[in-house]
DNA sequence: AAAAAAGTTGACCGGTTGGTCAAATGGTGT
DNA sequence: ACACCATTTGACCAACCGGTCAACTTTTTT
């Protein structure tokens, strides 16, 4: 027998990263367990449903990126820094997947956050509770430009808000036309969005 | 019998809204039909597959929505209303669908174009085509502003890329946090995205 | 070593999926 | 009256869907 655990976490992996690429609908729990290299009995002796191992999947996924998270928006780092680290850490990650898969994947809470909304609540406020997480680190950072002053923007919360707005649209914009090129002007969007004053490199 | 295409032009609304409401995995062929209360065997006669109702669908959409933007971006309006208008517009557009099924459905195009993207090429580009339409009246309006000096945004090219990101961006949370307070600041992020410098009523 | 618990297997289920088809229906031009 | 063509019908299909289950193996507890 394998180490416990292993098993499922190897499903939430392979569930999560089959569903970033494709859809929620287009990916069906057969195509995970094949994947997996698991019988469809051991899915169900993990998780109740295809939904119930969605949701543990995207917060398994959160749990594995909050330190990266952290790190990134350390308060030991200038608040512009954090940004621009973190948009850099985001052209990567969407880099790397896009030749991967061959596919630019977009934000996975977005996508199947936008999918779903309608459908099925569980997963909808999930999805919502992950995006107010990463608000979270964003107002701070703002936050904190705006305490040193380097940048014109007003209200950290509302800023916050409309930044991640303006991702998310970036992402999903990139992830329509397939072209990772869109992600390309995204720090100068942004720091232009947060007026910010001096363009550190 | 009917009158000539009431039954296409039936399934084709049905479909848009079954699918902007929910989503394009989750609305069956047999959903359209029912709800149209047109036999399955119609569907196929009009359209070799779900796939291509749905671009039919999004172009007749498209059609029928034209001549309003073209209204609401005629040159005879200062380009700043154009752009308020656009965005009171949707915001009516929002509220009356979120009122109907009690969902805030969102961007159309956006929902569906995230969804299979990386699944049926034929939706992708058409959706992507769409999106750039949207992109021209905002462009040219940007452009306007620009010239009139209401405006301290510099290239309307990309401007108005990234205001349509933005926007993006605030519907899609929109949809996801089912909440359609979350438009209601959408003029003032909008104006002040663009650095609109009188902010007339 | 025995028993209980955890994990694994693959066959199985009813319902639904996108899609097909031959036959019937009805309007239109001649 | 006729034939022609678009439209409509509903039965039908194989494949697949999410989910179940009893039997079996392995690990852990006692």
């Amino acid at each position: 027998m394998k180490k416990t655990c292993e098993t499922k976490e190897k499903l939430l992996q392979v569930g999560f990263d089959l569903i970033w690429d494709s859809s929620y609908g287009a990916v069906s729990v057969d195509d995970i367990c094949k994947r997996a290299g698991i019988n469809k009995g051991s899915f169900y002796h993990f998780f109740p449903s295809k939904a119930d191992l969605v949701v543990e999947a995207y917060e398994e996924h959160w749990k594995e990126k909050k330190p990266l998270m952290d790190q990134i928006f350390s308060p030991t780092v200038p608040p512009l820094e954090r940004i621009q680290n973190w948009l850099s850490k985001m052209y990567d990650v969407q880099k790397e997947k896009a030749e991967k898969y061959g596919h630019v994947c977009g934000c996975p809470f977005a996508s199947v956050g936008s999918e779903i909304a309608t459908q099925d609540e569980k997963i909808r406020s999930r999805v919502e509770g992950l995006m107010n997480g990463c608000l979270k680190y964003v107002e701070s950072a703002i936050a904190d430009a705006i305490r040193e002053g380097s940048v014109t923007v007003k209200d950290p919360v509302s800023a916050a808000q409309s930044m991640n707005s303006l991702l998310l649209g970036i992402l999903l914009e990139a992830r329509v036309k397939n072209d990772l090129s869109v992600l390309e002007g995204t720090e100068t969007v942004v720091l232009d969005f947060l007026g910010a004053k001096a363009v550190a490199a």
